[in-house]
DNA sequence: GATACATTCAAAAAATCTGTTGAATGACAT
DNA sequence: ATGTCATTCAACAGATTTTTTGAATGTATC
């Protein structure tokens, strides 16, 4: 750390931040995080990692600014130190949906039905919850579920979805939504549902986004 | 590149431009590249870079698709790719100024008089510039004060000032500004003025955020 | 065409980052 | 106290980055 000029020294800090986003396996314990807080333990096994690695992302993380923890009994929990870590993560998806051909072709192939239908907005959606003219559909994991959800949202997991189709109206609306902007969950869900005859949109972007926009959440 | 799932693909993806991001001499580059298109050249100059460095930190901005390029005779000439690029800078400085510690050190110590005076808003500024009650100052450096200035600015760079204290007004205020939230430029234009006697404020941010805000230029 | 110039490429050394291992820490339960 | 559990630390090998050097590329100018 040679004695910089100051304005150097605070490049540094801010290219800290940048670093700190820039491994895969961090942008998938944000996108996680985003959801509310985690134990370590449930960010590796979700991530795939082993506990100590998962630890250092964490840490990195942490000194970094984006994340803050707390201790509970025997768990370390984490989470987002601030919603603008939620907004430098969207602006950079924003970035990198637009200028990568890479990621367009990906998002291409894997999200295919992305442009068959418009997803319902956020505003759109919470008009018609008041109505009670929708039933809302959360297809993330129970547990991602139970820490926060959409008011009125019943949930299936996507990999339940197939042998719970019943517990879905064939005569209503279903808006289906899942983590964010990036996660398949829902478009998956949706393409599933629509496959079987239901009428299904998926709500843009995904629970952090809803909550964050200041809507209800139960 | 083992083949992932996509969805790790994805992150990967999102990973590189987060790790363009991720270098003090990056974000100094952009920093100038905010005020408009640079050579090669005269970018390695500023940031103190030689030629081929500042080429190679080019060329992964570029690949990243933070940066666009084009060739103008002899000269390649890079520019950001797209307002989202500043947007994600900005969102950067903003984690990075709330969460880092150290950065508001930095900030308090060299931008000691950051809150001797609230900056001057864009919409205030566009607004009394109609009048005609102040004087625009634009520290930058000549050149980039040629590549575009707030209207009626004149430009007295911040290394000039202390000898062309005649060129401006004490009765009327004057508002500096420069290159943007984190430059210095006018913090230090503003103390000096001070000390001299004058009425003197600073724009909120600085040249890109204004042209970037939709506000005439020239 | 030959030359000058701005930029990029290629290669290599130095520095940094990643993921794994096994030991250390700190809190809870017996 | 002792044991257990979740997490962190320290250290290491392997992989990436950063920077420098000198040669190569492609454009304009003579």
């Amino acid at each position: 750390m040679s004695s910089q000029s100051p304005k150097q020294l605070l490049y540094a800090q801010f290219a800290e931040v940048a670093k700190a986003l820039g491994h895969g396996h961090r942008l998938e314990i944000l996108e996680l995080l985003a959801q509310g807080e985690r134990s370590v333990e449930a960010l590796a096994e979700r991530a795939g990692l082993s506990m100590a690695n998962a630890s250092q992302h964490l840490r990195l993380m942490r000194r970094a600014g984006l994340l803050a923890s707390r201790r509970n009994g025997k768990q370390i929990l984490y989470r987002m130190s601030d919603p603008a870590v939620l907004d430098l993560v969207a602006a950079l998806h924003r970035v990198g949906e637009r200028n990568l051909a890479e990621v367009r072709e990906v998002v291409a192939g894997y999200f295919h039905q992305r442009d068959a239908l418009e997803p319902v907005s956020r505003q759109d959606l919470a008009r018609r919850l008041k109505d009670g003219l929708v039933t809302v559909l959360d297809v993330r994991p129970a547990d991602e579920f139970a820490a926060g959800h959409l008011p009125q949202a019943i949930n299936i997991p996507l990999r339940e979805l197939a042998r719970r189709l019943r517990d879905l109206p064939k005569n209503r609306e279903v808006v289906a939504y899942c983590r964010g902007p990036h996660c398949v969950l829902a478009f998956e869900a949706a393409a599933l549902l629509r496959k079987h005859g239901f009428k299904v949109r998926r709500l843009e972007d995904g629970y952090p986004e809803w909550k964050a926009a200041g809507l209800p959440v139960n």
